[in-house]
Order: structure tokens, then sequence, then C-alpha cells
DNA sequence: GTTGTTATGTTACAACATATCATTTCTAAA
DNA sequence: TTTAGAAATGATATGTTGTAACATAACAAC
């Protein structure tokens, strides 16, 4: 059994659990960004699986079958890029806490990381000072990644 | 002279420092985000202008009006929003530094603010140890507002 | 005034995203 | 096992954001 498949089997049992089921569509949308390095928009994900498929995916279902994954927590948004990442905890069993990405702006690699708890906190009482309130502890920095800042 | 036409003033005088003309229809393009109290898209600064001034403004030419100001530091783009706002610092004679923004996603209010050094240091800290690197200090972080908290 | 540069006009299109209603597939109760 | 309701997908249209490419106009320097 492939790594791939593994994760899939994973995910469709986590999704058992909770009410909810990976469908074939879903699997198929959610294998495009498990083989992908990098972040795709997803139109790319549109592409990819109609030629890899041979079968229909209109850009209206990827966008409902992306939203339902995000849902589960199997991948991620990242709204700095409109892209989409799977999600690099997908195979563990902990709960997951609200990531933070780096988003590589020349070749949308994307480390998905947590900042610590201090810094967080840190940054959670300037806003507050500001008299906002974050929506979302989700942050995404513009970066380039190891091999783009090379070149 | 009003407020806004001070604020214009300033801003020409410091394009014109800048070797940079901010002509009349770049004015007219600043003036719709001075009078704004949120952040407003490309398109809502086209219709504006156009209801205003009761003269063409092509989506194109406000693009590219909207790239000149934020070269001059007069205007930001906010990239989690697509939107853009009026530079806060705008009259002041300070050097501009990397400014971090808190953005309603309920009512695209926008506080434009500077995160502490000691801060954006851990911030930088990690992003190296994730062997990223920053291309911008420009943070941006979905927030509510005060007023749209309460509600 | 000619000339090179900067700014704007115009058209077309690419890329990203959602609204709406119809149809199919699945689930679970009768 | 049928059948009603829910969930998923199909299909079409449209809205929103952003850029490419080439033409013309305005301006400044010589
Ligand atoms: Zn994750
Ligand atoms: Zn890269
Ligand atoms: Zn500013
Ligand atoms: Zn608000």
């Amino acid at each position: 059994m492939s790594n791939l498949q593994k994760i899939l089997s994973h995910a469709e049992r986590q999704c058992h659990a909770n009410g909810s089921r990976l469908t074939e569509k879903r699997k198929k949308v959610l294998s495009g960004l498990l083989q992908s390095d990098r972040a795709l928009s997803a139109y790319e994900l549109v592409d990819y699986c109609n030629k890899t498929y041979d079968e229909t995916f209109a850009a209206m279902s990827v966008y409902r079958i992306l939203e339902f994954l995000e849902q589960e927590q199997l991948v991620h948004k990242l709204n700095l890029a409109n892209r989409y990442v799977a999600c690099v905890h997908i195979a563990c069993d902990h709960q997951h806490e609200v990531p933070q990405f780096l988003i590589c702006t020349d070749c949308q690699r994307v480390k998905e990381f947590s900042i610590s708890r201090s810094t967080l906190g840190s940054i959670k009482r300037q806003v507050e000072q500001a008299r906002f309130q974050l929506v979302s502890e989700q942050i995404e920095l513009n970066c380039l990644c190891g091999s783009c800042a090379a070149a």
C-alpha cells in the first residue's frame, strides 16, 4: 500500500468518524494536493484532475470540495496566495492546532509551521491594544524558500 | 484650506521631491482613499471616481495609479483583502517604516500599526529557523474591529 | 519645434470565485 | 424494500480581481 493510499485511508476514517464522507471526487482532489510539493490554485487542481482522471471536474465542484476538505482540516486555504495545500499533519492523530504558513512567492512552496506560543501571545496583545481582535490565528507570510533565495 | 487639501499638497510636494508627479487623476484616486474610512477595492475606486468626477476612469488606469501611489508610500495595498488604503502617516514628514495591518473582515476598516521590534524579531528568527526568509515585513492579520466585534 | 519619457486610453482576456437551480446519489426511517 | 429527506454533484451563468498589449496624449529637456 503506497504512502498516498495510507494517507487517503487515514483521511477517510477520520471523515467517517466526523460523520462525513470522503467521496471519490474528494479523494482525487485531495490526491492532487498530496502529490504536489507546492500550493495549487483551484483552477490548477481542476486542470490536474481533468488530465489525470479523464473525468470532468467543474471549477464549481472543486471549490466545493476544497471547502469540504478545509472543514475537515485535511487541507488549508492560503488567503494570501489564493491557493491550497494539503495539511502537513494529515497523517497525524493529534488534534490540529491553528497553523501558520510561510509561502514562497516565487515557487509556491509552503512551510506549515507553528509560531511559538509566546510570540503568538505578544502578537495578540498588540492586536488587542489596537482594539481589534484576531478572527483567526492563521498567519501567512510572504517569503522566499531556501532554493529560491539562493537563486 | 481643508485638511484634505493640505494632505494633497503635502503629497504633491513629496512626489515632486522624489522626481515624480501627482497628476490630477492620481490626486482624485488618492482623494477617494483619503475620504474613505475603510479599505477599497480597485473597482470600488473606479466607481467612486466615475461618480464623483463625471469623468472616465478605466480600471486599468486605476490599477496603474494605485501602483504609483503605493511606490510613493502614499497608499498601501492589502494583499490579504485585495484592497487599498491611504497611508495613515501620509501627512508626516518622518521616514515611513514597513507597516503592519489589522483588517476587519466585516467592514474593511483597517488599522495601520507597527508591531514591536522584539516581536518582529522573534517572528523573523522563527522564519529563518524554517529556512525561509521574509520578502516583506508587511504583515496583515484578519481581525474584527471594535464595533464589528461588539455587534 | 523635435524628441524621448511619462501618463493615460482602449480593448481584450486571464484568473479567481460565487449564485442558483437541476439532478444524482446516498442514508435512514417506515 | 420502498421512499422521503439529505448530501453531493452537475450545469450554467455571472461577479470580481488583475494583467497584457498596443495606441495616443501630455509633458519636459534639448
Ligand atoms: Zn495543517
Ligand atoms: Zn521557492
Ligand atoms: Zn503607511
Ligand atoms: Zn469592522
